[in-house]
DNA sequence: TGATTGTAGTGCGACATCGTACTATATAGT
DNA sequence: ACTATATAGTACGATGTCGCACTACAATCA
């Protein structure tokens, strides 16, 4: 191909990433039972993979979405059983998540769910290649996180 | 890091993509007139990047998403008076989607508005990098895509 | 301590996404 | 041609996303 501005490379680049963030959500919901969203696993993933009994906000910050939007992600998790909402001692304003033992299971369920598939993957597309990757988009992230908008106040993303 | 199965790497890297999708989405949709959305000018820019003139549902499968979606996108898109719907005349049930000129205006001025944001990330971080994964990218979409449930019905996702 | 300002979480409304069910047209089988 | 089946698009309703505005509590400062 001919010349190509870094423009038009972030531009393509975003563009296949943003197919692939849709190929795969398709891919991992089709495993979660009802209309469990990918959002509502992603939360109990980062309870268990990062840590539970953080507040609310600071998820919403670590997922980048507006903590409007968490608030429904936690209160349908809680509805369920999936997490626990208690009060945080420290602060009066705010609340503390901690996942709940039905949480896991669930967890634990829908990643098994999971497993075959991307084994299914694997075989077709070497992870090695992935790995590869992995260092770059990493990177790229937290760069991007460290220039987004650095707004105080309501908006995270 | 210790021993790494395939599926967590998979799992890793479709947790990044996810990341940098939500990321790129905002960048991009800040840069849109009032409540544009990421989808409505995608929508535009395959009109131009590939072809215009093609159906709802080809559309539909094109972007990965069910064919009531592409109809809600499209009427948004129709009532801003940026595409044109024309009857089909090798298929009375359908219809052809064709780009306005204030759609490529439209479109041609979004694309301006985001290179400056594009030449800021690439100058705090090499395009050359994003094109070295570029390739790998592309294979894991078109596998994907392949994958897919080719499910005959409703469903485009 | 009282006043001001900042922050965590939520109620609400607007809109996007998408599954179900329906209509209209096309295609296949006889 | 006639019937059965498949397909393109849409109406509708349920739910997710998210901006705005509000309340409760915290922190700062005089």
């Amino acid at each position: 191909m001919p010349d190509t501005t870094p423009e038009e490379t972030y531009f393509a680049f975003f563009t296949e990433v943003g197919i692939l963030a849709q190929l795969s959500r398709a891919l991992f919901e089709a495993r979660l039972p009802d209309g469990f969203t990918l959002s509502q696993f992603t939360v109990l993933n980062h309870l268990i993979r990062v840590k539970d009994g953080r507040t609310p906000l600071e998820m919403a910050r670590a997922f980048q979405v507006p903590k409007t939007s968490m608030t429904h992600s936690l209160a349908v998790l809680e509805r369920h059983g999936l997490i626990r909402l208690a009060p945080n001692l420290q602060d009066g304003r705010s609340k503390c998540v901690w996942i709940t033992d039905a949480g896991r299971t669930f967890r634990q369920a829908a990643i098994s769910g999971m497993t075959p598939d991307l084994a299914d993957l694997a075989a077709r597309f070497p992870a090695l290649r992935l790995a590869e990757t992995l260092p770059v988009l990493t990177d790229l992230r937290q760069i991007m996180d460290q220039m987004r908008d650095p707004d105080p106040e309501q908006r995270s993303r």
